[in-house]
DNA sequence: CCGGATGTTCACCT
DNA sequence: GAGGTGAACATCCG
């Protein structure tokens, strides 16, 4: 699930846990993993929720608590997802795969659902290793992510999904968004005209737009065509399906250029 | 049964 | 140093 929408929904989710006070952490090895001796949250008041990419900010009276969903975590307020009533709800109701459980003084339940154990929890993360948000990063900053001008072949895509020059973007958004900019995700990232790395960051902030009221990353107009031998929703050409920058790509021959 | 999946990190190559 | 690849994490789905 999680690429940065749907940790935006997380932290809409949680801001109502602002002035509540932590007063028992139940985890497994994510977070406090030594048996003995109390979490460090533990006592400590909340003061505000913050995200840059995909990190959820816990801002305490002590310390600051990075929450990261990893491929299938999501999280919990009192039972209830970010996603409830939503169409796309991933199956969290199995309680063997809530890994985390947070009471509050108040007796409100935070809890961690992650099926695959990707998920990790960070007291005082280093937060100066992440790009700036992809949602609000400068057109000036952009370009400087994309390494315009240099000479590094690496591909659109990786330098688009690389957390340390822009945070938040995953493999659906890449994808959706390099088809509706009808840029080709395989070419060099720093071949990018001035015009083509401007529309580019237009359509980006268009596309979390668009795809952040209509529920996530996987509600792009690409997602339905992501298989094998799946069409261009456009073009109705059988889409590429390559690895680049490591992930599985799908985008269209004719009008990705 | 096998392969792949929304993410990150690390070892190991080129 | 820069990039790329594959593995690992644990589970589900086609």
């Amino acid at each position: 699930m999680p690429e940065m929408l749907e940790v935006e929904a997380y932290r809409v989710l949680l801001e109502p846990l602002v002035g509540a006070t932590v007063a028992r952490v139940v985890a497994d090895d994510l977070v406090c993993g030594r048996p003995v001796g109390r979490c460090p949250i533990e006592g400590s008041t909340i003061l505000g929720l913050r995200r840059t990419g995909k990190l959820l900010l816990v801002d305490t009276d002590h310390h600051v608590v990075g929450l990261h969903a990893g491929m299938t975590g999501s999280f919990l307020l009192d039972g209830v997802s970010a996603f409830d009533g939503l169409r796309y709800a991933p199956a969290v109701a199995d309680r063997r795969f809530i890994r985390l459980s947070a009471t509050m003084a108040d007796g409100r339940l935070l809890e961690l659902h992650d099926p695959r154990r990707l998920a990790r929890v960070r007291i005082d993360p280093d937060e100066s290793v992440l790009g700036p948000d992809a949602s609000t990063i400068s057109l000036a900053d952009f370009a400087d992510a994309l390494g315009v001008g240099s000479t590094s072949p690496t591909p659109l895509k990786a330098r688009l999904l690389d957390q340390h020059r822009i945070a938040g973007l995953g493999n659906l958004l890449v994808d959706e968004l390099c088809f509706q900019a009808g840029v080709d995700p395989a070419r060099p990232a720093a071949g990018l005209s001035p015009d083509e790395v401007r529309a580019l960051r237009t359509q980006m902030r268009s596309t979390l737009r668009t795809l952040g009221r209509r529920g996530g990353s996987h509600t792009g107009i690409l997602q339905d065509a992501r298989v094998r031998g799946g069409t261009c929703p456009r073009c109705e050409v059988t889409l590429l399906r390559r690895t680049v920058g490591g992930r599985t790509t799908y985008s269209c021959p004719l009008h990705q250029r």
